[in-house]
DNA sequence: GATAGGAAAGGACATATGTCCTAAAAATCA
DNA sequence: TGATTTTTAGGACATATGTCCTTTCCTATC
């Protein structure tokens, strides 16, 4: 199957295909990345917007004293690139592949050319910025006004809800402590002292590095309502 | 003046002639608010997009405990209700004005009549929520990976910056501690604390529930590069 | 001007979180 | 298999921040 192929296939497939004018369908590439590959990094110049159609990414960020912060994990559809298309900027975050991830990416210079005034991406652009924002504004309140025992529970509950979803089988609702502790803005200490907690209370498991939940009703009572997003 | 007129000469004002169609700029009104009034609030029913064209507003969330949060203060121009109208959801936040406010506002309905592909509008749109994506991008990492000094000294800084440009004489630079509490996420007492250390250091002045700068110097070097925005 | 009421500042203590280091466990390699 | 290295877990202590309460200072009022 053809690259342009495959590229259709995926915009049907998420309903997208009436978002580029026709000058632009022909010009959309698939890009393909490993596991661990980095697809974008923070501070590079911007080119080319990627829209995520198979696989997961992390985006974090690095503070100037070399500290960690992970904004989110994605999965399809999701689109990168979007806030430094706009605003013509370098790129805000770094992004990188979770697991064999594929992309469909378009030049900047192609969007500006032909797709400018296109109101279906510009609706769609909308649609998924403004959702980013709504999520990125519910974390900075939610990390501002709870501890981080809340904020685990509650990463521990989106988190094991979305993997259910997935068929991912037994492996199920694992959950990386250290990516855990990067991702609520703590640090790896003190995640371990909140998950000895969770663990007398028997709300959770531990294995080398992970943890899986086994109780969700009771992180729900520590969490409140308060689940991510 | 006839409000239609005002209207337009804030639209000219702010360069956003032709971001409504013809058929939508006879159905904008201009709204006036009192210092203290709630413009809108959390949880309601959103229905208008409002334009801030005059005066100081202030965005602020509550949490389920009844905590509050500043979210930020905002001057002309801005946006307020763009993420409700997208997204079709009820007011994230409540905005109240902080001095007398002129806001343009538009009914959905009336957006969705006639300006659902006006590709004017979706691009300043876009213009604003990328903005304010980014702004809540910095705060949320910024709030995660530095403590309260820095982020008190950093917003000493952005706020005593943009009051200078206001002209509003020997006023100058005050900022309410109880604001700046509720806006870097801490309580009341602990800024305190840190303003003890600030006033030890001559950094800023203090005057019955207000700080004003001294030396944004010795700020800068405590706030690192890391200024709001 | 004296006084009551309310807001602002600060003291004392508890809790949350960070840093640094050590102990235990697993993985790697000879 | 045993030794070495790497990764993970946890101890000890320091710092940051929250809560509650007391004190201090302003301001309005008579």
């Amino acid at each position: 199957m053809k690259n342009l192929e495959i590229i259709n296939t995926y915009l049907r497939k998420y309903k997208i295909e009436s978002v580029f004018p026709e000058e632009v369908q022909h010009l959309l590439s698939l890009d393909n990345f490993a596991e661990g590959e980095v697809i974008c990094s923070q501070g590079q110049l911007a080119k080319n917007l990627y829209i995520l159609v198979e696989g997961k990414i992390k985006v974090y960020t690095t503070s100037a004293e070399g500290r960690t912060l992970i904004l989110s994990f994605k999965n399809p559809v999701e689109i990168i690139g979007d806030i430094e298309y706009i605003r013509g900027i370098d790129i805000i975050n770094t992004v990188e592949a979770v697991s064999a991830v594929s992309m469909i990416s378009v030049p900047y210079a192609v969007l500006k050319k032909y797709a400018k005034d296109h109101a279906p991406l510009l609706n769609f652009l909308l649609d998924i910025i403004t959702e980013k924002f709504q999520l990125k504004n519910s974390s900075l309140t939610f990390n501002l006004f709870y501890p981080v025992e809340v904020r685990l529970a509650s990463y521990l509950l989106s988190v094991s809800s979305q993997e259910m979803e997935s068929p991912d089988g037994e492996k199920g609702s694992m959950v990386h402590i250290r990516d855990a502790a990067n991702l609520i803005g703590t640090s790896y200490r003190h995640v371990n002292r909140v998950i000895q907690k969770f663990l007398a209370d028997g709300l959770i498991e531990r294995q080398r590095g992970s943890i899986y939940v086994k109780s969700r009703e009771g992180l729900k009572r520590l969490a409140g309502d308060n689940i991510y997003e």
